[in-house]
DNA sequence: ACCATATGAGACATCATTGTCTCATCCCAG
DNA sequence: CTGGGATGAGACAATGATGTCTCATATGGT
């Protein structure tokens, strides 16, 4: 009889991905059940973002713990840590925005630990020389949601190949456009 | 007397760069005018967005020029581009997001002219040996977007230097995380 | 079969924003 | 100095979304 609350999340991560403004009564719509019943589950508008924004946070750790970021070189870390993600993309590029509403609101720790974690990364990936030294972890960091974010909208818009998606993000974090030396 | 309907415009981008909720009345109050004289510049809030899309889009169209995209190498044209592009990266980073609102809406054809032209200098480098070709043009468009929005949101949120971000951007999309070999 | 509980449908007040209007005031041009 | 247009301040209704409530119905466990 109760109603899967997770689905419930989920559905509506994958609509407010489409469209940011959905209102509560599509999103009760998208997720197949009444608004009563939404309202029940999320005391509001608000409650809902922040338990997308705790189930965002849940799947980049666990896409955290799962790439295993300290193993091997910090480049097959990254190709990791990008195929874990992937399945969250569409959520992050929702959160990703939405933050950009909070002006001055302190941000959820939770969020400030994942952005340590993969800084400390792409740090690790410079010490060991893997990496170049003057593009900053922060800025690494940064690029990687925002290339996250744009692959998930160009693939709901069908102007990338959902197969290509990891592809397409970790050879232009890593390797960039300019075509290497066949070294 | 009458108002500075450019400076309006200006201002309302540099707001809605940051908060892209912002209301008419802040829209207002920020620009220095009442919501009275706002609403006599603009119709209404549709009027304004498409004004500052109008604004975008003239913006660009002047960088591609001033860009010129097919002299010299494709690199050093990414570089100008970039360059260019840079004084309206906060207003194209609001137009971007927005855009992802238009659910089927046709999207106006002067994106898809610059598009284009961006894709065609892509391609113009692929095609010169220059670029790697696993990357699709429409990708790494994409992904100039992408970066140039991100790099707009770390320099307003002070996590890179504002004197950084060109550097950061042309860097990243070209030559990627992976340090080079001396070559 | 029965009861308890969850759900759906919808009414309702509230709230913020928008768009329109009026009117007083200001400022520049003549 | 004066008249006319532009502006600011604010009132007002309309709109859309939200949050709360009630009640009928459906469902699941005992």
């Amino acid at each position: 009889m109760s109603v899967d609350r997770e689905h419930v999340l989920r559905s509506a991560a994958a609509l407010l991905t489409r469209k940011s403004t959905s209102t509560m009564d599509e999103v009760a719509k998208a997720a197949g059940i009444s608004r009563a019943t939404l309202h029940r589950l999320f005391a509001g508008r608000d409650a809902l973002v922040r338990a997308l924004e705790g189930l965002g946070i849940e799947e980049c750790e666990a896409a955290l713990t799962a790439a295993r970021l300290g193993d091997g070189t910090a480049q097959e870390a990254v190709r990791r840590l990008v195929r874990e993600l992937e399945p969250a993309a569409g959520l992050l590029a929702f959160l990703y925005t939405e933050n950009q509403l909070f002006e001055g609101e302190e941000q959820n720790e939770g969020w400030a630990r994942i952005d340590a974690a993969i800084a400390a990364l792409f740090r690790r990936g410079q010490q060991s020389g893997e990496f170049r030294i003057d593009l900053t972890p922060a800025w690494l960091t940064e690029a990687l949601y925002g290339l996250m974010a744009s692959g998930a909208w160009a693939v709901s818009e069908g102007r990338v190949a959902p197969k290509d998606f990891k592809h397409m993000i970790v050879e232009l974090l890593l390797g960039g456009a300019l075509r290497r030396e066949e070294s």
